[in-house]
RNA sequence: GGGGACGUAGUUCAGUUGGUUAGAACGCUGCCCUGUCACGGCAGAGGCCGCGGGUUCGAGUCCCGUCGUCCCCGCCA
């Protein structure tokens, strides 16, 4: 391998085989870097000691593929390149193959500057041959594998699931797949093994788990792709900390594999206390939290800053920052978003002058040294009674990340410390309400997924105020991204006629989406539970990228293209006759 | 669906207030070079300024539209 040539080596005869990485001609001298995925080696020809395979070697070119025999010499000490760890030993060429010629590459993997993204998608596979690439697309590879050893000693089985399965209209779109053999049916790819899943528990298989991809005709994001990689599992019999603990001993042994000792148990925290703390149901733990600094301030205070007292008055710290200057803080009302007519973001500059006494409270209310940004987020006192502690609390954990994002480079939380404890902030957030309002279809939606089981206590107000029903929900949560959901479901089939029912699902409507999955409850199906996680978001956060698509080795763009194979694609007319589909134009 | 950024040589970018022949670096081609390692030196080739329209005596530059990539909101049970 080229990568893999030591002082040991001296002596011995090697076949190196690999691209070209470099060349560097000195005319009776030609030095070239040959690579494959272990890493670069030297090669040399000489003129002098070997006119004819010198002769040969002037004429490769940047990602020619070629074999080289010879010796493995050790090299000068004032020759050796302490840079890369083959460079204390060249190969002298005594052989020279030329395997494979290369057009000139639009780009160069041993390039210092990147293509732009259009470019790497197109040829992905120059792209791929770049260092880091390889090196995350390895890092993937031991990820996945040290979770699936992992889930195998806890006791699991991988079992596979359908592709082609049934479409249901719940959550995100499905993409389709025509039958031919029956012209206007459709499957739909899954969008999570979900209910497969769950009849392999009542099915006898109680600790089931599966590397699997799942797919979702949504719009992309930096950590969205349409289809994506979950690490899926479900067990029969447990509470949530059954769940939490198998999650715990895979991750440990996924971040072992790449290199990180992360601590277990992971910390809690209620969906309640997040929204309230970090305005956001995955919180990023390596900022600090919120906090309501209403009582810095006299009452008569609060109505003069137009404030709604009934609500809180976020004071959101950002360490570090140092001071602004007047234009900085203005691109920060502007990063605000327009003052809408609900909420309220106070100048602290302004504060500071005015009522000097409260800002100096509200400071050591909230822990700030004197570098760190304050900003105050509040509801308007004129329309605050549409406002929730939750809506305030969203609007000012968006504008959280927003500030942490724009000064990452000063408050560095965001940089790698070397420290898994600062490094990667795990931690599960639980008790998620079981509905949200839908304002659209005015209607309850499950805030999961409708077999989610409500607590035990909540069970009572299911129809008096589904609002208030918690979920035995959780979120796996890391940095500020979330990396799994799970929950424990319902086993029973008149609980979860409850629970369609609450989401003004008539019996026979949830008969025709749900049937074969009412029935198979029907017949003995123990208490269970699962959760699934991203494998590409995991594998994301590891390599320190800022994309999946960095991860993934053929991607799409944010327009669901793959610009490689140029797909989707138009059909022939008779390919779409066989399925008994017509396209309108 | 909405908002924002970007699009100039093979690649990464610069291009002033609208003004003559659109530049640099890397890559590419040729020549020179025996210790380079992002080798060096000399010479050279290479441009539909994304595309279409408009304003203007004159457009890479201004305006409108369109296409593509990226980021965000909506959306993602």
């Amino acid at each position: 391998m080229c990568g893999g040539l030591r002082s040991s080596d001296a002596g011995s005869k090697a076949v190196l085989m690999g691209w070209v990485n470099r060349r560097r001609d000195l005319g009776n001298l030609i030095f070239v870097d040959i690579r494959d995925r272990s890493g670069v080696s030297q090669v040399v020809f000489n003129k002098e000691r070997n006119a004819a395979i010198h002769e040969k070697a002037s004429g490769l070119r940047n990602e020619y593929v070629i074999a080289v025999v010879g010796m493995v010499k050790l090299r000068d000490a004032n020759t050796s390149n302490k840079n890369i760890p083959t460079g204390e030993v060249e190969l002298v060429a005594e052989e020279l193959r030329l395997l494979n010629e290369s057009k000139q590459p639009p780009f160069l993997p041993g390039d210092t500057v990147l293509p732009n993204e259009e470019m790497r998608l197109k040829y992905r596979y120059l792209d791929l041959r770049r260092d880091a690439m390889q090196h995350n697309i390895e890092l993937r590879h031991k990820v996945a594998l040290a979770i699936r050893q992992n889930l195998s000693g806890q006791g699991f089985f991988e079992i596979e699931t359908p592709f082609m399965t049934r479409s249901t209209p719940e959550g995100a779109r499905d993409y389709l797949v025509p039958s031919r053999v029956q012209p206007g049916s459709f499957y739909a790819l899954p969008q999570s093994p979900q209910l497969f899943k769950q009849i392999l528990m009542i099915s006898g298989f109680d600790k089931y788990f599966q590397i699997v991809r799942c797919f979702r005709d949504e719009d992309l994001r930096a950590d969205r792709q349409p289809e994506f990689t979950q690490i899926d599992l479900e067990m029969s019999y447990p509470q949530p900390e059954h769940v939490w603990a198998v999650v715990e001993g895979f991750l440990t042994a996924a971040f072992k594999a790449a290199g990180h000792e992360i601590k277990t148990p992971f910390p809690r925290m209620s969906y309640d206390e997040a929204i309230r703390l970090y305005g956001s149901d995955k919180p990023d733990m390596r900022l600090p939290e919120m906090t309501d600094v209403r009582e810095a301030f006299a009452a008569a205070d609060i109505e003069k800053l137009g404030v709604n007292a009934a609500l809180p008055l976020l004071a959101i710290r950002i360490p570090k920052v140092g001071k602004l200057s007047r234009k900085e803080r203005d691109e920060n009302k502007e990063l605000f978003g327009v003052q809408t007519a609900e909420f309220n973001l106070l100048d602290m500059d302004r504060l500071e002058k005015s009522m000097p006494d409260a800002a100096e409270q509200l400071k050591g209310m909230s822990s700030a040294h004197p570098d760190d940004l304050i900003a105050l987020v509040g509801a308007k006192h004129s329309s605050a009674f549409k406002t929730s502690v939750g809506g305030l609390g969203k609007v000012a954990g968006a504008y959280r990340l927003r500030l942490a994002d724009k000064y990452r480079e000063r408050h560095k939380a965001f940089e790698r410390t070397g420290d898994p404890r600062h490094d990667f902030r795990f931690l599960w957030v639980t008790d998620f309400p079981m509905f949200e309002y839908d304002e659209e279809g005015k209607s309850w939606v499950p805030a999961h997924h409708p077999f989610t089981s409500p607590h035990e206590k909540d069970m009572n107000k299911l129809e008096s105020d589904p609002g208030a029903v918690r979920a035995l929900a959780y979120d796996v949560v890391l940095n500020g991204t979330e990396l799994g959901s799970g929950s424990i479901r319902i086993h029973r089939q008149d609980i979860q006629k409850k629970i369609f029912h609450a989401l003004g699902m008539t019996e026979d409507e949830a008969r025709a989406r749900f049937g074969f999955f009412l029935e198979a409850l029907e017949y003995g199906t123990p208490p269970h539970g699962g959760i699934a996680l991203g494998l590409d978001r995991i594998a994301m956060i590891l390599a320190g990228a800022d994309s999946l698509r960095e991860v993934i080795p053929f991607p799409k763009t944010a327009r669901a293209v793959d610009l490689m194979v140029d797909a989707p694609t138009p059909v022939s007319e008779a390919q779409l006759k066989e399925l008994g589909i017509q396209v309108k134009k």
